[in-house]
DNA sequence: GTAATAGTGTCTTTCAGACAGTATGAC
DNA sequence: GTCATACTGTCTGAAAGACACTATTAC
C-alpha cells in the first residue's frame, strides 16, 4: 500500500433502480451479451462529470429517458474476486476489461414513473424477487427456504472444515451466521438482513455466481437459488434491498415511489411489497395518519368497494421530527 | 460516460479511527508535511490487497501499530473539489499526484486501546470536538452557534442569489437546510446530522476549507469554524461522527470502545461523549440492564464514592434481538 | 458527621399491537 | 339484500420519561 506506483484503477458505477407496480417491486435491469441479467452500469469519467452522482443521473436519462428522483450511495466493493474466473455468460469486453482493476460503486435509485417502453438501450422492468425468492414472505413462508436452503446451509454450517480459513477475519462461526440470517431457535427473521442472506448463499456456493466465479457450488446451476446477475449486481441488488426495507422506517422514501396523490391502501401495498410480509391494517393508518405524514386532498376514488380518501405526502415533515417514517412493525 | 478509454483513477482510503478516553472521544490523525491535521490514508492497491478491508487494516497496523477492532465503511467520495485549488498547507506529493483523479473511500475503526506512543508514523490522538466545537452540548449549548454561525447563516439564508444555481440538484432551499440542520422554529437539534451540519458550514464559507478549495468565504481563516483538515478528511470525520451517533441505537458497537469491564457509569459516560449531550441516568441504566445488553461481573471498583459494580457486554444478544443498541432519547 | 458516587422504587404518559365493529359504494 | 372495500372505537400491556429516594464508600 505504497504511493510509489498507484495501480491505475477503473471506477463502475452501478444502479438498482427501483419502481413498485401494483403489489410487484421491480428493478431495472438491461440485457447484457451473455444474456444474463445485468443493472444499468458504466464507467466513471471524472473528465466528463463532476461527481458520482452527476454521472449516474445524466447517464441514467441518456440511456433510459427516465429521470431519476431519489438516488443514494450504498457501498463500494473493491474485491477483486469480483471479476474472478467468468466462467459462464458475459465475457462483457464493454465492462469488463480485465487488464484493469474495477471497482464498483452501488447505488440506490427510486423512481415512481414506471416506464413500459425503453428509449435507447434494452431497458427493462423486473419483478425483483425472481433474483431473491426467500425474502418474498407475503404469500406465506417461502418454499424455498425449506427445501433447499436451509437443508443445505444447515449441512455446510456443520462442516467445521471450512471454519478455520474464517478466523483471521471477524467473522461469526458459520452456525450463528446461519441463525441470524434465517431465523430459527428463537431468532426472529429479521427483513432488513437481505445482504447478509445473499453473502452467506454465496458463500455457501447455493447461488449460480458462486460456481462462475470459481468457488465451490453446493448445487447444480438449475437448483441454484434465485436467477443470477452479471457481476456482483445481485449482491448490490441485495444491498438496495436492505437498506430500503431499513431507510422506510426513519425516513420517508416511500414517497419516492408513489403517485402524487394516493390511497392509504395503495401506500401499505406498496410498504408491504418493499418489506416482504403484510402489515396490520389499522396500526399502519394510525402511524401514517397520526404521523403527519400525509394530509387528505378531499377527493375519493371510485372502486368495486367502498370510494377511499385520497392523500398526499406532508413534505413538511422532515422539518418537523428528526427521523419521520413509518415505524412498522407487527405483522398482519 | 462511455467506455471506450476509462480514465486512470487512483483510491484513497482515509480512516477516522476513534477511540474515547474518559469522557473526551478522540481520533487518530497523523500530520502532514503542511502541518495540518490529516486522517490516516493511503492509496489501494488491487494487486497487494484483495479487498479494502484487508489493506486497509494491515496498513494501519503496520504504520500504527494498531490492531483495529470494528471497521465499517462509511461512503466513497467522487468529487473533483476535494483536491481543487489546494492554496495552503500540505501539497503532499505522496498523497495527491495532481495528474491523476482521486476518490476518497472513507471508513470509520473503532479501538478500544488507547494508544499513547506511536510506533512507525508520527500519530496522535486528537480531541474530536477541536474539529467540530458546534456538536458538543454536554455543557450546554455551544456558544460559537450563537457567536458565529447562525449569524452567518442567517444571512446565507436570506441571500436568494445563491438559491438558483441550486435548483438543478434536489436540494430544499438556503432557510430549510439551515433549520433542520441547526434546529430553530420548532425543529428539534438532531445530533445525527453531523454531516449536514458541516457540508451546510462548508458552502456558507465558514471553514477553512471552502477558502483553501476557492470557494467564497464568509469569515477570515482565524474566525473560521474548528479546526481544519487536509483534503476532505473533516468530511469523511464528519461522517464518521454522523453514522457513529446513528449507530449507537441500533448496534451494540459503543461496546467495542469499551474495556472488557467496565462500570455502567463509565458507559454512559462513553455513550454521552460520542453523542455529544448528557442522558437521564436511570432511564440509560433500564435500558442497558433491561435490555439485556450487559451482564455483571460480580466484582467491584473503588473509587472515592461508593463502589460500582463491573459489567461486561453479552455477545449472545446480536442473536436474540434484530436490532440490540441503546434506544437513548431523553436527555438529562 | 459530610462529600461523593452508586443504585432503586414507582408514577404517569405515550404508543404499539390487537380486538371488534361500522360506513359506503357496486350489483 | 350480498359482496367488497374503506374506515373507526377502544382495550391492553409494554416501555419511555421523569420524579424522589436509599446505599456504600472515603475522609
Amino acid at each position: 500500500m505504497t504511493a510509489s506506483s498507484p495501480p491505475a484503477i477503473a471506477i463502475d458505477l452501478s444502479a438498482a433502480i427501483v419502481a413498485v407496480a401494483g403489489q410487484t417491486p421491480q428493478v431495472l435491469t438491461a440485457r447484457s451479451a451473455g444474456g444474463i441479467a445485468a443493472l444499468p452500469a458504466g464507467v466513471f469519467d471524472p473528465e466528463t462529470h463532476r461527481t458520482f452522482e452527476i454521472g449516474l443521473r445524466s447517464w441514467v436519462r441518456d440511456q433510459t429517458g427516465l429521470g431519476l428522483g431519489y438516488v443514494e450511495q450504498l457501498y463500494t466493493f473493491g474485491d477483486r474476486g469480483r471479476l474472478a474466473a467468468p466462467t459462464q455468460g458475459a465475457a462483457n469486453a464493454e465492462h469488463a476489461p480485465v487488464t484493469r482493476h474495477h471497482v464498483s460503486v452501488g447505488y440506490l435509485g427510486l423512481t415512481r414513473v414506471p416506464p413500459g417502453a425503453d428509449t435507447g438501450t434494452a431497458a427493462l422492468l423486473k419483478p425483483w424477487y425472481g433474483f431473491f425468492p426467500w425474502e418474498d414472505w407475503r404469500l406465506g413462508r417461502p418454499s424455498i427456504i425449506d427445501s433447499l436452503i436451509l437443508p443445505h446451509l444447515t449441512l455446510w454450517a456443520a462442516d467445521a472444515e471450512g471454519e478455520k480459513s474464517d478466523l483471521w477475519r471477524r467473522v461469526p462461526p458459520r452456525r450463528t451466521r446461519l441463525i441470524q440470517c434465517f431465523g430459527g431457535d428463537g431468532a426472529p427473521w429479521d427483513e432488513e438482513k437481505a445482504l447478509e442472506r445473499y453473502e452467506l448463499l454465496y458463500e455457501a456456493g447455493l447461488v449460480a455466481e458462486a460456481r462462475r466465479d470459481g468457488h465451490q457450488a453446493l448445487v447444480s446451476a438449475e437448483a441454484a437459488c434465485g436467477e443470477p446477475m452479471l457481476f456482483d449486481h445481485r449482491r448490490i441488488l441485495a444491498t438496495a434491498l436492505g437498506r430500503l426495507r431499513a431507510k422506510l422506517k426513519y425516513r420517508p422514501v416511500i414517497f419516492e415511489l408513489m403517485p402524487e396523490t394516493f390511497t392509504l391502501t395503495a401506500l401499505q401495498t406498496t410498504v408491504e411489497a418493499i418489506l416482504g410480509h403484510h402489515l396490520h391494517k389499522q396500526n399502519f393508518r394510525r402511524q401514517v395518519e397520526g404521523g403527519a405524514l400525509v394530509e387528505a386532498t378531499g377527493q375519493l376514488t371510485r372502486t368495486s368497494g367502498r370510494p377511499a380518501a385520497l392523500f398526499r405526502f406532508r413534505r413538511e415533515v422532515v422539518a418537523e421530527r428528526p427521523t419521520p417514517g413509518l415505524r412498522v412493525g407487527a405483522k398482519g
